[in-house]
DNA sequence: ATCGGGACCTGCTTGC
DNA sequence: TGCAAGCAGGTCCCGA
């Protein structure tokens, strides 16, 4: 489900009503994520959040002595709730504040609830991630410099962790057909000015998602259970054979290292 | 170093 | 109607 805008859109959802409480109890009924939640996840109880950011598609919770680092897979939501309200299936864990509960509902079991302390820039999950590409470093230059002696298809490149974080799937699709490049092409082969193009494509779909607050394919919701918006605005993700909204080609899909891409044929070289 | 593919899961849609 | 196959928003880890 989510991608950086889903997830941002999470975190701004969450920030009035969970900066500054103080965690009274978790409960796990379903430790068994894509990592065990561990144990030391009770560390956090009796500790106020003093602040939620976001790096990439992780949630990075602060507490007073360490962090709480949750990632939410390709199903999972956090969603706030009654604490008495009851349990949905994939319901994992509840965290409990004063007047309100905090439910992780993820029926994939692809995401994470970690423990992390010390600086959590330097933890392994997090210590390789590329820039935020809503931020200054991420620019045509940075992709281009990245992209050199690359074969790896674009569409391969904008979608590692490494290079840059946050743009999945969805928002990769969308971002090359704004900027008119064939999703297949090597990497290596596209000039500056092409990779300025499509940097800030990146940023202007990522931006534009969020304040749409994301995208709902079926069933991502943010932290008061509401849908997103931006889904009306796609150009090619899940359009395969249906015709472009710019020329009127039909889009062809194709597979790329197990994941489709939608693009256009005449609009995208 | 780079790359592709398998692995981890459940649920939904499609086709026989 | 039932069943199997294929697909889905992520990403770590392995072997080539």
């Amino acid at each position: 489900m989510p991608e950086l805008p889903e997830v941002e859109t999470t975190r701004r959802g969450l920030i009035p009503h969970i900066e500054g409480q103080e965690v009274l109890r978790i409960e796990i009924r379903e430790p068994r994520l894509r990592w065990p939640i561990p144990e030391n996840i009770q560390e956090a109880v009796g500790e106020r959040i003093e602040s939620i950011r976001r790096r990439g598609k992780y949630l990075l919770f602060k507490l007073p002595n360490g962090h709480l680092l949750f990632h939410l897979g390709m199903s999972g939501s956090l969603r706030l709730c009654s604490k008495e309200s009851p349990w949905r299936k994939h319901d994992h864990l509840q965290i409990d504040f004063a007047s309100l509960g905090l439910r992780l509902h993820d029926p994939r079991r692809f995401g994470c609830l970690l423990w992390m302390e010390g600086d959590p820039d330097q933890h392994s999950l997090l210590k390789s991630l590329g820039p935020e590409p809503l931020e200054r470093e991420f620019n045509g230059r940075y992709l281009h410099a990245q992209s050199r002696g690359r074969k790896v298809p674009v569409k391969t490149l904008i979608m590692n962790g490494q290079i840059v974080v946050g743009v999945g799937n969805i928002y990769a699709q969308e971002a090359l057909f704004m900027a008119g490049i064939h999703p297949g092409r090597s990497a290596g082969s596209i000039s500056l000015t092409r990779y300025e193009k499509l940097a800030d494509a990146i940023r202007t779909i990522l931006s534009v998602a969020i304040g749409q607050g994301g995208t709902t394919l079926r069933d991502f919701v943010n932290g008061h259970g509401e849908p997103g918006y931006f889904q009306q605005q796609l150009e090619v993700y899940g359009r395969g054979h249906q015709p472009c909204r710019r020329c009127a080609h039909l889009l062809r899909e194709i597979r790329q290292s197990g994941r489709s891409t939608v693009y256009c044929p005449h609009c995208q070289r």
